[in-house]
This record gives C-alpha cells, structure tokens and sequence, in this order.
DNA sequence: ACTGTTATTGACAACGATTATCAATAGCGT
DNA sequence: ACGCTATTGATAATCGTTGTCAATAACAGT
C-alpha cells in the first residue's frame, strides 16, 4: 500500500486559507506572505508556498501563471471553470465553458489522446479601465 | 518621432531561428542553446534567449509556459492557432479552433471586455505513450 | 572595398521566484 | 500527558531569465 503521510490542520494553513479567501482577483505566494505579516502573522515564506501548493491540489484554490511567469492562486469554488482577467486592474471573472470544455475533450480524442487537460484563460480591458 | 534601433540580420540569429524549425515540438531556450553548442556553434545563452524573444515578437514563433513555469517556443506559422500537447512525449498538434475564438470574443464583449486575447491549450498523453 | 557608427554578441554577474535543508515546534492518536 | 512525526520557519541553494559591458561585426556612406 502507498502510506501517503497524514496531512495535519495547522493555523498557519488555516491562515493562507483565510487571507487567499479574503484577496479579490488573483494574488502571488509572496504578495500573500507580505498581507500575513503585516496582519501579524510569523508566517514563513516555504510554509506560504507549502500552503498554496497544498490548496491548489486539494482543489480549494486556483492557480495559474501570471504574465511574468510567476504562479499566482485564487480561492475557488470547487467546480471547474476559467477566467476572464483584465489586463489592466486584475479584476478576474469566472466564466462556465460547457462547449469549450466538451470541444476541447473531442479535439483530444479525435487524435488519440487521453486523459485530457486543458489551460483556457481569457485575457481583455474591462469598461472600467477602458475609460 | 520614436527612434527603434534598427534590426540587424545576423548569423547567430539565424541559426537560432534554423534550429528552432529543425526541433520537432516545443523546445526552451536552454535546450536550444545546447543543441546548437553540440552543432559547433559559439553562441551565447543570452543571445538565445534574445533572438527567441524577438522571433515571437516578430511573429515568427510561438511561445508558451511549460508545466514547470518555463519559456518554451516552437517554430509557427504566421496564422493564429492552439496546440495539443502530449504530457509524456512532448508530440505537438497545431489544431485550428474557430469555435473557440468566436467564443472567447464574445464573452469577453459580454462582459464588457476589449481587446480580447486568450491562452488555450489541450493536454493529454498521445496514442503512442499510452501502451 | 574601406571606414565609422552602433546594434549585437558572449561571458559572467545579478536577479526574482521557487524549492531544499534541517533543527525546532506542535498536531494528533494513544 | 506522552510520544511520534508532519509541519514549521530561517536560510541556503537552485533554476530560469535578464542586465552589464567590453569586444565584435552589420550596414550605410563614401
């Protein structure tokens, strides 16, 4: 048997898990240390890191890479969905993608490809910053 | 009037530029610069990464982020289109996807959105890694 | 073809984001 | 409360990429 070692609840995971809910639009692992210790936290840099990975692979967060090659997370509902990010002030939209997910699913297999997973991401200028 | 530099043709650049045709799939600047070493060539890794720069600049190749957060590029024609890629070998299909533009353009413009551009790619492990 | 200007090169240092290391700490089952 | 061990946090190390700068080589003008 594969004896995955236990995960253990700690307030510091707790922590991230808060902070990642309470950030509008998307946010970096560094951008988050910072918001942890200016709100008192002794939080550690690794540990933020750990945390988003751990989040992200549990499907309680988003990720995805920003425009200069970071990752950045978002908290997230659990279902599947993708983003329409502004550009210019980083408001982020979740949008459903029924025919986009079943198209790139039937692109997939019609040339022998299995288990298919896809990255979609919109990218644009929102009303408020078209101004 | 803006002064840009003007642009120079240059062997290193278009060895670059060979190489990357000659690469089958999508390849990184640091494995590019080590292929044209083994080829003899003197180049520099920083010119790599600068002539790739400029070619998908110009138009004349195709970049994206692997799953690893790297630059990778791949040799393009001129047209606009999206890649299956196979996680195991790296095998990469240009597939054409005018569903999927149109879609995107719309609900960018649903939402208020201008100039909208969009990252779309499909993974999934091709016929020959699958046995 | 010769020359001068200056974009480009290549070796290396510097940088930012992320990951590994490791002793100290703190969850959780008993 | 105890003990085992996953987790933490400070720091060093790593990786991909970009900046620096003297030396080189493209191109325009002659």
């Amino acid at each position: 048997m594969t004896n995955v070692p236990a995960k253990r609840n700690t307030r510091q995971k707790d922590a991230v898990r808060h902070a990642l809910s309470e950030a509008t639009g998307f946010v970096s692992a560094q951008q988050l240390h910072l918001v942890l210790r200016n709100h008192g936290s002794t939080i550690g840099l690794a540990t933020v890191y750990r945390a988003l990975a751990d989040l992200a692979e549990a499907g309680e967060a988003d990720s995805l890479q920003g425009a200069s090659g970071e990752s950045l997370y978002r908290a997230c509902t659990t279902d599947h969905h993708h983003h329409l990010i502004c550009r210019v002030c980083g408001l982020t939209l979740e949008i459903e993608a029924h025919r986009v997910e079943t198209w790139a699913d039937e692109v997939a297999a019609a040339h022998g490809f299995s288990s298919p997973s896809h990255t979609i991401d919109i990218f644009g200028v929102c009303a408020a910053c078209r101004s």
